[in-house]
DNA sequence: TCCGGCGTGGATCGGTCGTTCCAGAACGCA
DNA sequence: TGCGTTCTGGAACGACCGATCCACGCCGGA
């Protein structure tokens, strides 16, 4: 075993994904890669196969993360004591989040840019959607097990409105990091848990 | 005055935001616009000064539209009589086109793919949004008036939840156009106006 | 019918794209 | 130390990018 890489690759992947997410697949080109992952040409080729293949691992590492961060919402509701609180706490969270840096989601911005024609990016964002509605579907359940929200909603649809709610901030925010609208839309929102 | 154009301008546009809606901004070459548009390279940069200038005229055009298409909630809303009868009938509009093409929306593309990093687009595409949230709450005071949503309700809040309720199909649509997921968020959103 | 001016098609510009390739440096092992 | 393997930097590839340019052809006005 001759010689060791000289970079740690996990540490590009999340460089790469800062760089994808920020500015999409077609803005960044190879060169650009280059600059900023800090490693060759050649060894981004031998290492990720190619640009490609480096989005995706790149969407990948942002998609599943850290296993801590598996269920953001969860830790939310571990911290917090109560599902509904937690929730709530999430979303202040994707608030500050979207108004300090408005760079949206990765996900997100990969859906809108590249699921339509790129069949694997579409199976990782659709797999990311399912996941991020069935976490939500979870919080909503504890909540109602709680007693927090009526126990006679469609936890489901519940859901399906939160992740939605969530990916129509994402974008909202690329364009108008205003606070008092994101927060005005959560507000709205946790109506719909009452 | 010697010769006449070959094309129509207008055509041109809208032949051109089909193509950015479609593939976004970077994906889409001036040789792709080119064998697409039915106009000539030369012609293109004489009319339309070159791609990005082309880009937001496309974008305009589509944003703009034609003038019987400047509000289509009121539109529906006078098709159907009552105001919170027209907001319905224009989610399930949404939700039949985002269902059957998942193009998403030309606005919310151009949002999330180029708002970030180019100005002028993003002055186009907030003034959508803002235009967009003026609409949906103007409909919302309409029905208050109308005794249809409760007279104490944000009027300007629930504009804003609703217009990122559609940002959020739109997206969702890009990756899952399914008509049961798509008309659970919409059926959720209504019962905000109760 | 000729002329002047504008739209058109296509060649062409320098630059950059994603990708490949190779000579040489760096390292573990004998 | 010498060997074999792997990683690295950079040159080079053909293709294509957005943009420019110009000769040709078309057309309305004399």
């Amino acid at each position: 075993m001759p010689r060791a890489k000289a970079f740690d690759e996990t540490a590009v992947l999340d460089r790469a994904a800062n760089l994808f997410w920020d500015r999409g697949y077609e803005a960044v080109s190879i060169q650009d890669l280059v600059d900023h992952l800090g490693l060759s040409r050649s060894s981004l080729y031998d290492t990720f196969g190619g640009k490609q293949a480096l989005y995706l691992a790149a969407l990948d590492r942002y998609r599943l993360g850290d296993e801590a961060t598996a269920d953001p919402i969860q830790a939310f509701i571990a911290v917090h004591g109560s599902p509904r609180q937690g929730i709530a706490a999430y979303f202040d969270a994707v608030v500050d989040d979207a108004a300090a840096n408005c760079l949206g989601c990765f996900v997100v911005n990969a859906t809108a840019e590249r699921a339509a024609h790129d069949p694997e990016t579409a199976e990782r964002t659709r797999a990311s959607l399912d996941v991020f509605q069935a976490q939500f579907e979870r919080a909503v359940r504890l909540a109602q097990e709680a007693g927090e929200i009526p126990a006679d909603r469609d936890a489901r649809a519940l859901g399906r409105v939160l992740v939605n709610m969530v990916y129509g901030l994402r974008v909202t925010a690329r364009v108008s990091p205003d606070r008092a609208v994101l927060a005005d839309v959560v507000a709205q929102t946790m109506r719909l848990l009452d």
